[in-house]
DNA sequence: TGGTCTAGCCTGTATATACAACTTGACTGG
DNA sequence: CCAGTCAAGTTGTATATACAGGCTAGACCA
């Protein structure tokens, strides 16, 4: 790094440096290429080369004729392919519910405080319910949320909406953590997963962040019978043919 | 589509087709910028925009001062995260061995067939192997290999390439598509693993495309207690701290 | 009041030009 | 023969300019 980052790479980190400090939030609309010609001193194609390739990431969207735009992270796609339990029981068609066991407000304690990287003692919100595909319970979500992230988060009907849906709203979505684990669940959990003795679970355990601080620490299980993570990866550009034995789904969100 | 494509994506679309088709192979050199200036009438900044976006995308890769090549597809990090079981033990700092059960010629039949998109009776690769990371199985390999993309594959020694990195010599992957699933494995696959008989099993299940036709079919059995597949997803850009308690690793490879 | 039209802003693309930095191979002088 | 130098080709960046096309607010007209 001794030569100086090129023109375009600054505006972009400087963008990017607003965008995350929170200076601009998600559907603000960003300096249009004339401004920022002014603004920095750059030729229209240094601006454009910066915004058009902050496009391409996934920070902003641009629209001809209206301007620029911080994306929102919901359908943030090139980002983070953003997954939300309810969505992907929708996509395939069928009903979503779920039920709240548990929405209390807790101090963090060992594990979850280590995960979540706060002191011992920090306020912290325990969320347990179970997602129901078609009246048949397909997940149970064990979820604890760093309380200053989410304040209204003990108000929240997580019936109406997830609590993935719910913290994408409050909490910008910029980094995600994930582990993916077969394990044999406990008594208790088969119980409210409807799972046999003999059946595996597929775990999930996801940590995000936001503003460069962890969010949310989760632990999803589901039963191995009836749930899968499936991916499909291909350059961009090979526009595929939606063959029906390809489901496309990247399990990433909070 | 009414109105024709920009000029810089038919050159993409052009180079993309080029490197496809196999009439431009890995580390073959793409004509330079002023060379498609002379060949396809445009500008060089608008040849520029083309072999940048493809770089960008894991297409080719440029050098100053030397020129522009077709990527290698085993360095393609941008496109698919190639992933090795034997590298990423190594990346683990542990040493991978592993064991060939099966190594045959085979009719394809029923799944395997239709997995594969071939006639019943096609010729196919069988390989069976146990993957060790220091001494311990971590992972039981079963695979299909489509023949015809693979000649040689019947006198390898997978035990000093793993078929994974042979797959990615002679077919350059272009497209995978994986499921994940927690079951429990049978007696057989559990003995290979050295599970016990309450352990669960992490399976992915994996099928790769090199030249719009699937390749290879693999199921690969891991010990739900000692193997996880973990996951960092974080925008491109944000330069990660490498925190100990980080595993990135994309299970994504042939 | 309500519809239409247009001026002005925005992005998207394309070109010509310029200079910097890197790589390679050939040439040149010792 | 070797080492240094240099020229040519390559990518990387930056600028000025031009035109096309989308979008919107406000002017304008019926």
């Amino acid at each position: 790094m001794r030569n100086p980052k090129p023109r375009y790479q600054q505006l972009k980190d400087s963008i990017i440096a607003r965008i995350s400090s929170g200076e601009l939030l998600p559907t603000d609309r960003v300096p249009s290429e004339n401004e920022l010609v002014e603004e920095m001193q750059v030729s229209r194609m240094t601006a454009n080369r910066a915004l058009r390739e902050l496009n391409d990431e996934g920070y902003v969207e641009r629209v001809a004729g209206r301007g620029t735009f911080v994306s929102d992270y919901r359908s943030r796609s090139h980002l983070l392919e953003v997954h939300n339990i309810a969505d992907e029981i929708e996509r395939r068609g069928n009903t979503h519910s779920s039920l709240v066991l548990r929405q209390s407000k807790q101090k963090a304690r060992g594990e979850v405080a280590k995960a979540l990287h706060v002191e011992q003692g920090t306020a912290v919100f325990h969320l347990l319910l179970v997602h129901y595909e078609n009246e048949s319970p397909i997940q149970l979500e064990d979820r604890h949320v760093v309380a200053s992230f989410a304040p209204g988060c003990i108000d929240q009907d997580f019936t109406a909406v997830t609590p993935s849906a719910y913290l994408t709203g409050v909490a910008p979505l910029q980094e995600a953590e994930q582990a993916v684990r077969a394990s044999i669940a406990n008594k208790g959990i088969r119980a409210r997963l409807e799972m046999n003795d003999d059946e595996a679970a597929l775990v999930v355990i996801r940590r995000t962040w936001s503003r460069g601080r962890p969010v949310t620490f989760a632990r999803l299980h589901h039963p191995g019978s009836r749930y899968e993570l499936t991916g499909h990866y291909a350059p961009p550009g090979t526009l595929k043919s939606t063959s029906a034995d390809v489901v496309q789904l990247e399990n990433i969100g909070q």
